[in-house]
DNA sequence: GATGAATGAGTGTTCATTCAT
DNA sequence: CATGAATGAACACTCATTCAT
């Protein structure tokens, strides 16, 4: 008979847990297209039915496991956010913590590649992301507002000081790019040259 | 009776005209993964079977696919290249071009986002595509020599001169950015200044 | 309300049973070559998937078919296998409950022989069968050793003493040939004329 | 223009016969199951439709290039009869020249071996095969007569006296057997022990 | 909660054959 | 006569999902 205390946790989590880090690696190690539930499963070690315990289905999981990443990487890119540090130093670190997360999880950004350019990207809201990054948007907002940064629509702006590090990231688009401080720092201020007045 | 004057086009041509623009329209309808030989067949009104007259196989009528738009828009970005101008007058002419030629083919743009972003990305070799856009990379490097263009990974350089025109293209990246000139012109500007030294 | 009793087998051995029938019998009906997936889960009442539960691919069902066959096949003729006895009468005894074997079960006998002329039949290992009739190949090199038995290539002396038996029992070749006890004998005796000293 | 002379072997001739040797390269190439249309026509240098100008359809072509080979063959073994010889001197010189046939063309044998177990094989008439060899049967039927050869059901004379050729010449069966002189000797004088009274 | 078994619908691909030219 | 193009039907196999237990 097994008793369950209450800091114990319970079957559930740990399957859970499995299952999105099962979900994280096969998607990186064959893509997206070639990962099927029962691949998933047994790279999880559980039965394929079983997905459906935790999952509604297929759609479901890639889903969550997306969103909860983004959730994690959002908060590592504004956490010790210092609202008092000069606009640029704010992004500026913002850049590093990003570079930061992705160098130590590199396999959770590949997935989020990966899931933003299949068809299951278009299931997700962008505004439930995006919220995530609040503290960020509202920065820039900022220094539109104190006359730092260049009054153009929003998109533009993003194009230049966000999509970058992703680019940056992304191993197929960079190859000889490397994630070391002095080449984040000049990248940085190429983003920063082109947002600012 | 069946008359076939000198300048008809023959049933090949037609076909397989008829394949390449089905496979784009539908991979841009419901995406690459879900795209599948039988589902273009249909959408081109011909067997799956015949298919395999004109392609090898799946890969080649994809891969064949892509190759012939990047061929296209590389000619395009590069057409009455006038080496004598400014280097910023000719990234900027570039760049107009560019997003004209999205403009008017934004069902080939799209297509090309999605191939970039599938299993099938690995199977061209990147130099193939490289050297339709070869001047602009030359000018660049002049831009280098000529201590204009800051002297950095041409990488990053890339990715704030190059990158941000797909970027700014694509649909699901930015959804508030309209293709005007105004809006192209403020984007030319911040890429420059973000890659000027 | 179902009742399932102690006896009662499990649902997987009865599928799995009913594919190894279906399979010999529609590989005898209609050939190898012709003989697809389909067509035999249709044969087993199964759909075409549920074979992949229980085989591997159709390779696997085929050469695990065949194998079991082959199993039973040398345990019928070497079963109540008497060493003590003349050379001469182990091999008639051998012969004798061949061709039983046989008679009882001429479609499995018509499948092995259906194998052994397919493609599949080079993804056996020759030893894995012969290990099912070594008694027989030790008894002809015992023969040779006492001198009873001509000493010439073993390939040879299988030809003579062992191949007959498969190729009186094969109706295409033999019409004629009636599997009496008789006859039998009578072949036998010729068989032992073609290998004794 | 082209003018074909009396003695000119018409392009019909050639294509046919190339079809011919194409045919055979590619079933022992590879293999009965797997040699299609398209790929004999690829092997001939002809379109697969002109195979159908020939042939009435696929079965055609395999059956009439058995035939073809089982003529020859036939007349190979029979060729220089001398049915005044001894009859064990009459079959041990056909041993001999089967021998020498197979040695010859063992891509005709293999192409034969390969088609006995094929579905097409029920397609041919047994006795339009059984008629090229006559004369050995007519042989045989003497000795028995003679009371040189054993008086039993002809299957089993064949079965020691013919089949042991074909067993032995299969590579497949005789792994270790070498067509030299000392052993088909050996191997005619076993058959010859097993049939002779 | 967990699962082994089962499956209809789909995949990419090859086939023997026909037909207009 | 010769053929390139075309195709319906079949192939082996995988899929996401369900369901009885």
């Amino acid at each position: 008979m097994i008793i369950y205390f209450r800091t114990m946790r319970t079957k559930d989590d740990i399957k859970q847990e499995a299952l999105f880090e099962a979900t994280v690696k096969l998607v990186n190690e064959i893509g997206f297209a070639t990962s099927s539930v029962s691949k998933i499963a047994k790279e999880a070690n559980i039965s394929p039915a079983t997905i459906y315990v935790y999952y509604k289905n297929k759609e479901d999981l890639l889903v969550t496991t997306y969103l909860e990443i983004k959730k994690q990487m959002g908060k590592s890119a504004t956490e010790d956010f210092d609202d008092s540090l000069p606009i640029r130093d704010i992004l500026r670190q913002v850049w590093f913590k990003m570079f930061d997360y992705i160098g130590k999880h590199p396999d959770y950004f590949q997935y989020c590649e990966q899931f933003s350019n299949s068809p299951y990207q278009s299931l997700v809201d962008k505004r439930e992301i995006e919220k995530h990054f609040d503290p960020l948007i509202h920065v820039v907002i900022r220094g539109i507002e104190q006359k730092i940064i260049k009054n153009v629509n929003f998109d533009i702006l993003t194009v230049f000081i966000f999509h970058p590090i992703v680019a940056l990231s992304n191993s197929r688009i960079c190859q000889d790019f490397e994630l070391n401080d002095g080449n984040i720092e000049t990248a940085f201020t190429m983003a920063w040259d082109a947002i600012r007045l």
